[in-house]
DNA sequence: GTGAAAGCGCTAACAT
DNA sequence: ATGTTAGCGCTTTCAC
């Protein structure tokens, strides 16, 4: 690989000439600097980048921490902050945690991750309690999701009371009554499960319609079969329903499944109301109607932040950003 | 930060004293290494990785180009990357190409492609024709995918044709006669659609079925409302059929949802085998049977052809590896 | 407008 | 067993 010295050596110029040319440094001589290109030209010169980063104490490199890319929705995610990143000249790497809070520490320590200029660290393991183990980080870190609301450092995440409040006023508007909460437990009141609790409870007040703890339906792990089994469970209690909003599209659509294995029509006989309109949301047999929870927005507004966080000379103060949600309705609640 | 000359000073060593510790360097007199373990912990000293990368030549890092990440085959694929480059303690910077031509060689081309120690490069938009122009790429590349099967360089992907044989020999052995190919142009042989069309012909062939060129369903883009759309087609137009190999897991999926609104059932009037294996086959309704391509085998054996590329000193002539293909059998076709 | 030289933080050849 | 020093390839003060 030919260096800067190689160009400067076959241009007959200074390394420093070369560098100007090559950043378009304004005061050259036309033809000094067109020399320049054609030496560059003529040995297939590209500037080393490590030797940059090393200089400008900068990689251009995002640090992309979350569970698993196998779940559609952080999927969906990284692919919204790829874009935002790419958008600002950055590359992402991602770094799957598995959701375990070990790994997710040693993420956040590892060289790997100090190579990158800042992290977007979605917290799935680490609890909130833990929050504060953030600070012996020395890379920007800007957090995602529910797990962790009030770290120190910036947060950026949807608005889980809303959409959930939201969700289930659509419900109610189509007079339903009964509707199931599928992914809480009743009582609970933080992470995504408790904010959405709370979201489907003011719903219900607002409407002054009772409160059912029945109807909550507590769910470890939201994949489709969790919420399949979760189904069958309800069904077999003999619980009476005709609404569900479930607080993520897997648990929708694995619960579904179900209903329609046992007859039970959607949206006729209960209407459904999934979170986060995952592509699969428009495909689905009934397609599902959705909260969508503004990823784009999330992304972007994280990633100006983390690139604010990397720019600023002294500590900011953590910051909040709540996303616009949108009801998507489809056939599940029509 | 503190650096290596800040960590020396402290331990009253040189700076190569600090080096030999870091690297575990065996020749060193406990007490001295003592001190500098100490001195490090004192100043919470983090070698840094770009000076590291700067000197060795190497990043750690690999690039990983795909179409898309909301394609579950890709992210699962990625994740399987990810998890295999993890165990060699690499990180994976992943690119979206859009499956576009000009994105891809951009991205190949591109600074931060150059920062990478090597490319793992699924093609969608260059054409085999085309390959010779990822010669002029300096940094190893790996080929994934049915895209460009002949290039300059290694090439890891499935067993499209027997993998698609299997699928239909499995419908035959059923008692099936008249099998939808859904996803390929009759007379097609290249891509992932004409390999698999040849192992469903090869199929065929071999338990004397006559070929029915009506049945080759053409698709442009394997998403589920094209394989939706396709289904709609085939409906409107009368062709009978008792059983359909999708070309992938997606159509499969939105052909099967129309099915169902028209009344279809499957397995009992029409058999499907999908193709790819993808997580949510399992979670259909019906459960999807299908191949599964072996993602795992896929990226553990490219990551080792592309440490090897990185590693080797001369040129390596290009290798090619199958993986070892399995047929899942499910609800819908049994 | 361009050149000489220092230095980013590290590793490793060479010296002792 | 440890210290001195060059150099990875680049940007950037400081001269001229």
């Amino acid at each position: 690989m030919p260096t800067i010295h190689d160009v400067a050596r076959l241009a007959g110029v200074s390394i420093k000439t070369v560098s100007n040319a090559i950043n378009d440094y304004p005061y050259m001589r036309p033809a000094t600097k067109q020399k320049v290109i054609d030496a560059i030209a003529e040995l297939g010169y590209r500037p080393n980048l490590t030797a940059r980063n090393l200089r400008s104490g900068r990689s251009g490199l995002l640090s992309l921490i979350i569970p698993d890319l196998r779940n559609a929705y952080f999927a969906e995610l990284a692919d919204s902050v790829m874009r935002a990143a790419d958008a600002q000249g950055l590359s992402v790497i991602i770094e799957q945690s598995g959701g375990e809070k070990d790994r997710e520490l040693a993420l956040l320590h590892s060289d790997r991750a100090q190579l990158a200029d800042g992290i977007l660290y979605s917290a799935a393991g680490l609890r909130e309690d833990e929050a504060h183990l953030l600070t012996s980080v020395s890379t920007p870190i800007v957090l995602l999701g529910e797990h962790i609301l009030h770290g120190p450092t910036d947060h950026v995440t949807m608005q889980n009371v809303e959409g959930a409040r939201a969700a289930t006023e659509h419900l109610i508007s189509l007079g339903r009554t009964r509707i199931l909460a599928l992914g809480a437990r009743a009582g609970q009141t933080d992470g995504s499960a408790g904010l959405r609790l709370t979201g489907y409870m003011q719903a219900l007040d607002e409407a002054q319609l009772p409160f059912d703890p029945a109807l909550v339906v507590d769910i470890v792990g939201w994949y489709r079969f969790t919420g399949a089994d979760a189904m069958r469970r309800i069904l077999a209690s003999g619980i009476k329903f005709d609404a569900m909003v479930a607080f993520n599209d897997a648990i929708a659509l694995g619960a579904m499944r179900v209903m329609q294995e046992f007859g039970i029509r959607v949206p006729d006989d209960v209407a459904v109301v999934g979170y986060d309109d995952i592509d699969e949301a428009q495909y689905s047999l009934p397609t599902l109607s959705s909260i969508n929870p503004g990823r784009d927005e999330i992304a972007t507004v994280a990633i100006r932040y983390l690139t604010e966080r990397i720019a600023s000379e002294v500590p900011l103060a953590p910051r909040d950003h709540l996303s616009q949600f949108e009801l998507i309705v489809r056939e599940s609640s029509r």
